[in-house]
DNA sequence: ACGCTCCCGCTGTAACTCCC
DNA sequence: GGGAGTTACAGCGGGAGCGT
C-alpha cells in the first residue's frame, strides 16, 4: 500500500527474476526510505527479506560484525566466560579492524604470550584503532582483561598555541569538570591541527542553547575519526551552552 | 505490537598519571 | 603533596534483527 501511495510498483523496484539472496537496490532505497519517513515499521525491511529471500540492508551505516578468518573466529570462541558482553564486543570490533588494515592476531602477539605480557605491536595496533579509527577506548581494557595483558595507551601533552584558544580556556566556567576541561583543551588542539580555529567555527555571540554548524561538524569528525574522547561534545556543550548533537542523534 | 537478544554509542564518575 | 590533566570503566539507552 505504501508503495501504491508513493505512485510506485513492485515490478518498478524488483528485477523480473530477482530470487535468494539478491539486494534489488530500489527497493533496499523504497524500504529505508519508507522505514525513515514515512512510518512503516522497522520489521518490515526483515518481513521482506524473510517472504522473498532478499538480503535488504539498512541505510545507517553499518560496519562488518564478524571476523572472516578462522584464527579471528576461534580467538572469540575461547574467550574466558566471565567477560561482560561489552568487552566481549569491543575485541570483535577490534578484529574486525585487524582484518579491515590488513592485519592478524597472531602476527601482533608473539606465541606464549601471557598474563603480564605487553606485545608492542599489539599495543600499537590498538592505540592507533582507537585515536585513528574510532574504536572505543575500553578497547583496550576489553584485551588487557581477556588476555591478563598489560597495554598501556600512549600519553600525550599538548597545550593549545593560539591565544585565541588559551583565552577560551581560561574563560572556562568554574564548575566544569576537570575532565571537560581536558576534553576542550584535547579538541583546542585538534583544531589547531587541522589549521582551524575556534572564531572560525563559531559565530560570534552564539550563547546558551545555539548549535554552530560548523562547529558542531569539526565536533564528530574529531571523535569519528581523530581519536578525540566521546565526551568531547558533551564538554562542549557544558562548557558553552551549546546544543551540539551527535551522529547518531541527527540520523535518528 | 511486543518481547528478547545482540551490539554499539554516549555520558559521567572513578582511578590513574604528570608536573610544579 | 596537591592540583591539573588523562584514561579506564560502568551504566544506560536505543537501533536492528528475529520471533511470537
Amino acid at each position: 500500500m505504501h508503495l501504491e501511495e508513493q505512485g510506485q510498483s513492485w515490478s518498478q523496484l524488483v528485477v523480473a527474476g530477482s530470487g535468494e539472496g539478491a539486494r534489488p537496490a530500489a527497493l533496499e532505497q523504497a524500504v529505508n526510505e519508507g522505514i525513515r519517513h514515512h512510518g512503516l515499521p522497522p520489521s518490515t525491511r526483515a518481513a521482506i527479506n524473510q517472504a522473498f529471500g532478499f538480503r535488504l540492508q539498512s541505510d545507517i551505516k553499518r560496519v562488518r560484525l564478524m571476523p572472516d578468518l578462522q584464527e579471528h573466529k576461534d580467538l572469540l570462541k575461547d574467550l574466558p566466560e566471565e567477560l561482560g558482553q561489552e568487552y566481549h564486543s569491543r575485541l570483535n570490533r577490534f578484529l574486525v579492524h585487524l582484518e579491515e588494515q590488513g592485519q592478524s592476531w597472531s602476527q601482533l602477539v608473539p606465541a606464549g604470550s601471557g598474563a603480564g605480557a605487553r606485545p608492542t605491536a599489539l599495543e600499537q595496533a590498538v592505540s592507533e584503532g582507537i585515536r585513528h579509527h574510532g574504536l572505543q577506548t575500553s578497547t583496550r581494557a576489553a584485551i588487557n582483561q581477556a588476555f591478563g595483558f598489560r597495554l598501556q595507551g600512549e600519553r600525550v601533552r599538548l597545550a593549545p598555541d593560539l591565544q585565541e584558544h588559551k583565552d577560551l580556556l581560561k574563560d572556562l566556567p568554574e564548575e566544569l569538570t576537570q575532565v571537560y576541561r581536558s576534553c576542550v583543551n584535547r579538541f583546542l588542539v585538534h583544531l589547531e591541527e587541522q589549521g582551524q580555529s575556534w572564531s572560525q567555527l563559531v559565530p560570534t555571540g552564539s550563547g546558551a542553547g545555539a548549535r554552530p554548524a560548523a562547529l558542531e561538524q569539526a565536533v564528530n569528525e574529531g571523535i569519528r575519526h581523530h581519536g578525540l574522547q566521546t565526551n568531547t561534545r558533551a564538554a562542549i556543550n557544558r562548557a558553552f551552552g551549546f546544543d551540539l548533537q551527535s551522529e547518531a542523534e541527527m540520523r535518528g
